[in-house]
DNA sequence: ACCTGAACACCGTTCAAGT
DNA sequence: ACCTGAACACCGTTCAAGT
């Protein structure tokens, strides 16, 4: 709980730690940690001053209200996915982009949540610069940029949060995916012929593999529409 | 409120039913309400019971819990907008089901973060019903449908909730937009390039028509992967 | 400036008791 | 079977008070 690990000799009998003094930084750092071990609700301001052990006005301090916190640590967990910058050809750094942020959400899968609502706003731009550059480097004319990063960046999150919504029900992979390929081998074959053609494909198919193959889509559509200049 | 002892005979504009007694349906119906008027912190218990005339006891005997009452208010809304059959081309027929997909979530935005957590087990299937079969009608071979149908479902959920995200923000549309391109202008150029080149297309851009153009997007790339037998 | 901790209003959920 | 409503444990947030 409070393990010290202070450099500076202090006068303490008592006192606090100024080592480890608050900071913003510090209580986006717990949240994560919560957010990360149980989900949205396993941050609540308790155990969070539990764990950084003050009390709920110490953290109001640093920070506005739970919705502000929320919105920190997701900017965390995306910062971190779109620190390193990736080479090769244009399509190649789409591919790494989209798999860093897939991953991302694959780990931390309260992201997904918080990225459907107001913390979307302050991702998106770094998102949105990050992808587009390459876009840009693609060879698509000026005029639809936006639109095709939009796509792009669009797919990419709704993908990653199906996949965080499967993860949030199960944690062992391939039992969980039997579960389903099962359940949709039971469902009405008069109402549901496509699901149930489709449910085998289902029972060994790799979530990563088929996310770039969406992506690989998505590029030949684009290149089938913006052909590079020749 | 108005308690209405029996079955009455309507006679004029919707005939509508009314029995006392509470049921699953009523209470869905309630919490839809609730939701639409104040997003996800507008349905509580305590609204819930006051706007039913009951006390809670009386819910949890229809409703096993919130997460289900969200479930299940996730998953009429869903229904309705997969309850219109598209007609046309498959590929008319996609463009017609994002479309209602699309505004179904644009007008209950609390749907967005619903799908993203547990509540898209119970309604995938009948979302990638809907699509997959017109993805079998494009021509595309059967041990690809799986994958080509996961993307356009991702990417419509994905878009709609980054449209949802935005609706939550601001109800002025134009007024929003000209906020955010705005902002973005004023972005270092150093760092964000690409989203200042593009702030400008923001202003006027249209989010369905954005939205319609990725669908196209997409289609463009399964005909290329998957050109139709000649 | 930064932190403490008791207090407040509100939340989802339960359950003995009524019909 | 269906419903009532008080009670419980817990939540985010505030604020007078301390350093």
């Amino acid at each position: 709980m409070c393990q010290d690990g202070g450099v500076a000799p202090s006068r303490s009998g008592r006192s606090q730690r100024r080592t480890d003094a608050l900071s913003r930084e510090r209580i986006v750092e717990a949240a994560v940690d919560l957010l990360d071990a149980a989900g949205e609700s396993g941050l609540t301001f308790r155990v969070l001053t539990e764990r950084l052990a003050t009390g709920p006005g110490a953290i109001y301090w640093h920070v506005a209200n739970k919705g502000e916190l929320l919105t920190a640590a997701t900017d965390a967990v995306v910062d971190a996915a779109l620190a390193a910058e990736p080479t090769g050809s244009p399509q190649d750094r789409i591919r790494a982009l989209a798999s860093n942020l897939f991953d991302a959400i694959d780990e931390h899968p309260w992201v997904a949540a918080q990225l459907s609502g107001s913390s979307w706003q302050a991702t998106a731009p770094r998102v949105l610069e990050a992808v587009g550059r390459q876009v840009g480097a693609l060879g698509v004319p000026e005029a639809a940029w936006f639109t095709v990063t939009s796509v792009l960046v669009q797919y990419i999150f709704g993908a990653a949060s199906q996949e965080a919504a499967n993860a949030d029900v199960l944690a062992d992979r391939t039992e969980f995916l039997d579960t389903i390929a099962t359940a949709w081998s039971g469902l009405d074959p008069e109402r549901y012929p496509f699901i149930r053609t489709v449910a085998n494909q289902l029972r060994d198919h790799d979530d990563r593999e088929e996310f770039l193959a969406g992506i690989d889509l998505i590029l030949s559509g684009i290149t089938a529409q913006y052909p590079p200049a020749g």
